[in-house]
DNA sequence: ATTAAATAGTTAAATAATTGAACTATTTAG
DNA sequence: CTAAATAGTTCAATTATTTAACTATTTAAT
């Protein structure tokens, strides 16, 4: 393996545990009850208005019983509801309750500002490259968990 | 909050968690037995050639007790091992073990090129420069992590 | 020099996330 | 119309994590 291929690598294993590691940790401080997990579980359903147990599952990339049980956790903490599908009885659609919604659009405005105070400290353009180049990432690692 | 910034925010919330989340699972089939945070201990342990419970509680961003019990997996799984200290006495080094070391650099291999596999599909610029900012937010983060 | 405060690490009890296997209920296909 | 596939749950086990209380050792203040 070439030389400088290998350092990138090396860099980037040590820089993307380290930020995301304090970045949870930074995160964890806005989401009192709310396990940080969670708050992914909850934002998703939000932006998706409702998603079902093996959505969730496969943007988490984890087995449907984990998903089974946060989403306990979050229907006995009254953040989301639970209905069953009209035309296909074994689909069970989640939603966020009128607690759940209120306590997301709550917390996204100091996640947002926490996450505005980091990156202001970089320029517009550097930040947007960065974007651009993570979502590369995000589609490639996609296709590579699709054809396994 | 000015609506760029917002969007920029919302999609590295998005892009950030799924990378990770995506990242993680593949790294995972490398792994064997060893968790994806023992991993990391070990890498870290690796690099330093010793280190202590609070260096890497810190680094984590973790509870002491937290490196506790992941050690004490990694001492019985026989990958680490704990010395006392010579001059201090309350400090216990934390070294790898021949096994340990001899899984590690072999594992090293098997994820770099995991993490080469995917690397490749962007440009060698695009790649340093995407790093060059993520190190720029690990120092961001740490004097903020510092500061409180 | 002796005591009080700080530091390094462990223990114990609780919660959360995760996996894998076995299971129920429902739908789709041969 | 039965067999296979799909959606979701349950259960047992492992791991990671936090908080509070604890032991042992070192440092600092009087």
């Amino acid at each position: 393996m070439e030389r400088s291929i290998q350092q990138l690598i090396e860099r980037y294993l040590s820089v993307s545990f380290l930020v995301n590691k304090r970045g949870a940790a930074l995160m964890k401080c806005e989401l009192d009850d709310v396990t940080h997990d969670q708050y992914y579980v909850l934002r998703h359903i939000y932006k998706r208005g409702v998603c079902t147990s093996t959505e969730l599952a496969d943007v988490f990339a984890v087995n449907k019983s984990a998903i089974t049980a946060m989403t306990n956790r979050l229907v006995e903490k009254g953040m989301i509801e639970r209905g069953r599908g009209e035309d296909d009885r074994r689909i069970i659609a989640l939603s966020l309750t009128e607690k759940g919604r209120k306590w997301l659009e709550e917390t996204e405005q100091n996640v947002y500002e926490l996450v505005e105070a980091i990156m202001t400290k970089l320029s517009h353009e550097e930040i947007e490259q960065f974007i651009q180049t993570y979502e590369k990432l995000a589609m490639i690692l996609q296709e590579m968990g699709e054809s396994k």
